[in-house]
DNA sequence: AAGTTCGGCAAACGACTGTTTACTGAATGG
DNA sequence: CCATTCAGTAAACAGTCGTTTGCCGAACTT
């Protein structure tokens, strides 16, 4: 559907992504909302006039930038739950596949965590909307556990923030880790097992609110 | 010790505290890297030259504000901690002064949520050492608790930080919540208060890792 | 083959930026 | 009372900024 095949969408779609991927080079250390319409054209080998053929603002790009990195996320987290095993596998995988994420996505991951709370409202809101997606997502396949069997809505949908949150947590402490001590990473990923394990003892022992 | 009460001091505070005013309000829908120096002191009511008098950067301001806004929280915190009873009122009383802590604080709060992971170096690691040191104030708490009896100084590190990242998420959210609607706040105190008895409820079976 | 679409460019607009300079005048201290 | 300190000022510096304009030429359509 998305194909669009001439020859000049192809070149207008390689100009997109040089922008596209010029601003999330200068957003990894810069702020969405100190950025520079002629920054990112210079970076990218486009004149500053160039950059409105594609967005009407710095904000747009930054919409943007925030549905390629849900994008890849979305793929990250339906790979975990859809994994069957054990509860400690299951959580030994789920670090797992964080850290990778981390590493093989640093761009994106790190402007996710720095616009979560950014000084532009529409990345915030588009950040936040999806990740209450995911937060929805993770409450129905929870559901499907036995050991959800007597959980009500509310409590299922608590227990999938918590695991949100977490994961959001330890992303941006393995980000943090990346460019510093690479022994730390592996410190992150032992604490962040065992709290999945502690939380997963609750989960056993839950009787209802 | 710090008193220095001659009028000329006490004048330059007063225009010391102005510039954080200023910074400190502008910073409610911007990053402090898009932050101008001029923009502060028109704010502030002063000349732009006048800001060198007082700091050498607004990454120095920044770092400031840093202090101002983890002392008021470090308060919070042991208001929590020093209190006694059983589990479900610490809960309720913990949930309870955080959300008091966020709207009594909002620009402070707003502004470690910000910057936390936002685009000044300086600023970024002076907030991480210091929720670094909450973690290790916080463990050194539970320590003393009858139910972490058997616990390892690993467990209770990974356990601090647990706590201390979610009430991180906690505030945010409620920083959200609050300028938007109201009945949210309930909900996510609601949501924070679940999530707490279900890390107690992990807490009380732990068998050590 | 002729006409149209449209992505990219150079140039120009006024406005705003950080920082330094030399200076003013009130608080300070002998 | 006189000399000194020093927070604050106005002015100027050389830049950068976002955005609009008119134009070019290659890709498309017919």
């Amino acid at each position: 559907m998305n194909h669009t095949v001439g020859v000049r969408q192809a070149q207008k779609q390689q100009s997109r992504r040089a922008l596209l991927d010029a601003g999330l080079h200068l957003l990894a250390d810069q702020n969405l909302a100190s950025l520079g319409v002629r920054e990112v054209t210079r970076e990218a080998g486009l004149s500053p006039a160039a950059f409105y053929r594609h967005f009407p603002d710095l904000a747009a790009l930054g919409v943007a930038l925030v549905e390629e990195s849900l994008a890849s996320l979305h793929v990250m987290i339906r790979s975990v739950l859809t994994e069957a095993g054990g509860a400690e596998e299951l959580i030994d995988r789920a670090v797992d596949v964080i850290q990778r994420h981390v590493r093989e996505h640093q761009p994106h991951v790190r402007f996710l965590s720095r616009e979560r709370h950014g000084g532009v409202r529409q990345v915030r809101e588009a950040i936040d909307a999806e990740l209450g997606r995911f937060a929805a997502e993770v409450g129905s396949a929870l559901a499907l556990q036995p050991v959800s069997k007597d959980w009500s809505a509310q409590d299922l949908r608590m227990l999938a923030e918590l695991y949100v949150d977490h994961m959001v947590s330890t992303a941006s402490a393995f980000l943090e880790a990346q460019e510093s001590d690479p022994a730390r990473e592996q410190r992150i990923a032992a604490t962040a097992r065992l709290q999945l394990r502690l939380i997963s003892l609750g989960r056993r022992h839950w009787q209802g609110s």
